[in-house]
DNA sequence: ATATCGATTATCT
DNA sequence: GATAATCGATATG
């Protein structure tokens, strides 16, 4: 799924506004024996969408101050899923802008958009309230994932981020050469 | 009822 | 490179 994910597009509709922007970069995380897995807690109040049907949105809050949002994966009862970690603005950067409250002059302001789960959340104004249990494979949900015609060059795989448990895993996907992903730049 | 901590980010040095 | 910010979910008593 991970993989399937990379290259597709994350898109928000409310009213007539639209934005959309690419997936660069997801991490995989494998449900109830995954330690560092919110699955892990076990089927609670708020890890109940990850154990339901695959496609839908599971939003977390985290550290007092960002959302992050994972697609459920796998059949019901088998919480797997994939966190979304960074995104490339396609259409709507200016109202991407406002919702982080950044300027935006070049490139370099353009990756504080959407390069990391807490930002691209905020960009695309992803709440719980308003997101968690949404049908992502749904054109006429709110927030959904499209299709386009492109082509990645390749990608790569990598030991997750920001986790302590099972962090040696390599369950994190990015692009290749995309200067959207978020953490360290590779040496090359 | 209370304590602990996190799938992060911004802002320092 | 280090650290503060900030709050809801979960664990413990």
């Amino acid at each position: 799924m991970a993989r399937e994910l990379l290259g597709k597009v994350l898109v928000r509709d409310s009213g007539k506004l639209r934005l959309t922007a690419r997936i660069v970069e997801v991490e995989a995380y494998l449900g109830e024996n995954d330690p560092a897995a919110h699955a892990a807690a076990g089927n609670t109040a708020r890890t109940s969408i990850l154990f339901g049907p695959p496609g839908y949105a599971y939003v977390y809050f985290i550290y007092g101050k960002h959302y992050c949002l994972n697609v459920s994966c796998e059949h019901e009862g088998k919480a797997g899923s994939v966190l979304f970690r960074a995104l490339e603005p396609l259409l709507g950067i200016e109202e991407m802008a406002l919702a982080r409250d950044i300027a935006v002059h070049g490139p370099r302001d353009l990756i504080r958009l959407t390069s990391g789960p807490g930002r691209l959340a905020e960009a695309f104004g992803i709440t719980r309230a308003r997101d968690n249990g949404c049908d992502l494979t749904s054109a006429s949900s709110a927030l959904w994932i499209a299709r386009d015609g492109f082509r990645a060059k390749g990608f790569q795989i990598t030991p997750r981020i920001g986790i302590s448990k099972a962090a040696d895993q390599p369950l994190r996907y990015a692009l290749k050469g995309n200067a959207f992903v978020s953490g360290k730049r590779p040496s090359r």
